[in-house]
DNA sequence: GTGAAAGCGCTAACAA
DNA sequence: TTGTTAGCGCTTTCAC
């Protein structure tokens, strides 16, 4: 309110040079002043400082990006922003970009090749410092094109070449071994597994690891109870009547992702079945949601704030070593059993 | 893969003077092609645009906004990315966006008011051209940072004097009254109401728009039924909890939001009520998700897409006339009810 | 320790 | 119609 009084029409934001003047040294001073260059001498500092506060200034980035060649904005683009599991995990990524001094462009891909090429082509116009490509395996289309401008890159479960990449690895294994592992113990037998979109890395990498666990376990492994969804919520759905209408069925399902387990207690519960009591599902990301289903969800914990955290950090680590070469670095996220109320022992046959 | 042996270190990403070395032309001519200038004449357009495809080019954004004032960014910041309503907001915000040649910067304020403030700031140092604030009534602390700034502003429910700004009104009244004459219709009486955080404008505005209608419908209003939340599932289920503690209890209820209504329907559930022979319950926002729930959800919807449109258009009808005066806007975006599983008539008394 | 000056890549005013 | 040129606001040599 005061402010509106203060500003009239004529004056613009206050540059570098306004702010110089004010506090009677050079450009040159005030630059190294916010930079926190060591050389400025501490009562000129003072002065510069004074100017800023006085002045209300702060740099233009665009004019920084310029000079400078960095931007410190890093893209995320990530699968689709309306699966829970996306805002979270972006809502940390911002969060630890932020009180970096970094921001982030946010892109969902909508599992469309065109749509990711674009994305990734309007980040490199805004000259992104990194980017994080979270599709968890849809990503080569874009992959030449990031690399060819020698961006730094991070990946879920895919390991490039370039020197200005790094991989996130998801040690699904331990989760999934747990999760079989879990109901194997409480006397499931018949487990199926309600798969991600196969076009997916890391949904073929969870299927498998499935297939690993039964093995282990040395229980049956029916090709028949292994069935492709989309993981949405309605795929859950589409995907446990697939399994209804088979002959035998199994005691247990476990999903490739929350959305799908939760399409899955809601087909059970349409048909009549109690879950845990007839059935046992079991989820895998932990969305914050999973915790409040009919009944709360058993799932495969993945944090999203560590996976976050790796990201930033493999990004950060390449943005700010340009050109230098062993910075490739492996991070791994590892998941774990969350038992919660949808897994219980199979009924008993009659 | 072909690329990368086409690239080799040395060579930069190309720039305008490349173009222009390449199509023999000046620079000035490649700009003007690039932006679409009426006067170039097509044989040079012919020559530029085949260089500019050949050296794989595209303009520095930063240059462009440090010269032309134009960043073609705006910034959305919402409540809260972990709410599904927002991520759906955004997924629009961004998608009519980008169709339009801008990119959006996107921010939570996680209802604090110290990240909002932080937020505008970042915004205001990347010069964005517009910044929507849909946090639903928790403008006010940044306002007047942004005003001050000239930079055009769309707020929902709140009205600026600021010439560069527009307001997108939530016709409200709609949607609640269709929901209580619905609940009146089929012979409820008993309404309670679970209210959004007070410090929310909006949350205010919806219970009064409850109020009006509950009086329209010559229905009693009784207070205790009347109860603040915060707009998460997890307060639907408090807010529930302590309307079950009353002597007197409602027959229906209505959410501010779907969040709490889903709260609603698990806390009911956990206590046997079977939603909605024993308790109708509405929603407001119409969340995907708001199909899917157990007995799917009777709300009132408010369209994002609509929300999204609206934010859009304010923003860059202020954008893009920058300084000219008369363009305030009122953008009206409408609820309506959707009538799905959770409501029915009351029990009858026994 | 400080300042002057050269650009970063582009647009727009002005000349031709 | 096209080209030349002056900056946009900043960082970063290079002198001093």
């Amino acid at each position: 309110m005061a402010r509106k009084a203060t500003r009239k029409g004529a004056d613009k934001t206050p540059d570098i040079r306004a702010v110089a003047a004010l506090a009677k040294v050079s450009i040159a001073t005030v630059s190294r002043t916010i930079n926190g260059s060591p050389v400025v001498s501490e009562k000129l500092a003072k002065r510069v400082w004074q100017a800023i506060e006085q002045l209300n200034y702060f740099p233009n980035t665009h004019a920084r990006t310029l000079v400078s060649g960095r931007s410190r904005l890093f893209g995320i683009i990530v699968e689709n922003i309306t699966n829970p599991f996306f805002p979270e995990l972006i809502q940390s990524f911002e969060e630890i970009a932020v009180a970096n001094g970094y921001e982030i462009l946010v892109s969902s891909s909508n599992s469309d090749p065109a749509v990711l090429t674009n994305c990734v082509r309007r980040m490199l116009e805004r000259k992104v410092d990194g980017v994080a490509v979270l599709t968890f395996g849809e990503e080569e289309p874009v992959l030449d094109q990031l690399s060819f401008h020698d961006i730094p890159v991070v990946l879920a479960e895919f390991r490039l070449a370039e020197p200005a990449s790094s991989t996130i690895l998801l040690d699904y294994s331990t989760g999934i071994r747990s999760a079989v592992h879990h109901l194997a113990t409480i006397g499931h037998s018949k487990i199926g597994f309600l798969a991600g979109p196969h076009k997916l890395h890391s949904a073929i990498t969870r299927q498998t690891e499935f297939e690993n666990s039964m093995r282990s376990e040395k229980l049956p492994i029916d090709k028949n109870w292994i069935i492709e969804c989309d993981h949405t919520l309605k795929g859950g759905v589409i995907g446990f009547g697939k399994l209804q209408s088979l002959v035998g069925q199994p005691t247990a399902v476990i999903c490739s992702n929350d959305m799908t387990a939760i399409g899955v207690l809601r087909a059970a519960y349409l048909q009549g079945l109690r879950v845990p009591q007839d059935l046992s599902v079991i989820g895998l990301d932990d969305i914050d949601f999973a915790e409040f289903t009919l009944p709360p969800l058993t799932t495969i914990r993945l944090s999203r704030a560590d996976l976050a955290r790796a990201a930033f950090e493999a990004l950060r680590l390449h943005a700010e070593n340009p050109g230098k070469s062993g910075l490739q670095r492996e991070f791994l996220v590892s998941t774990n059993l969350v038992v919660r109320g949808s897994t219980a022992p199979p009924p008993l046959p009659n």
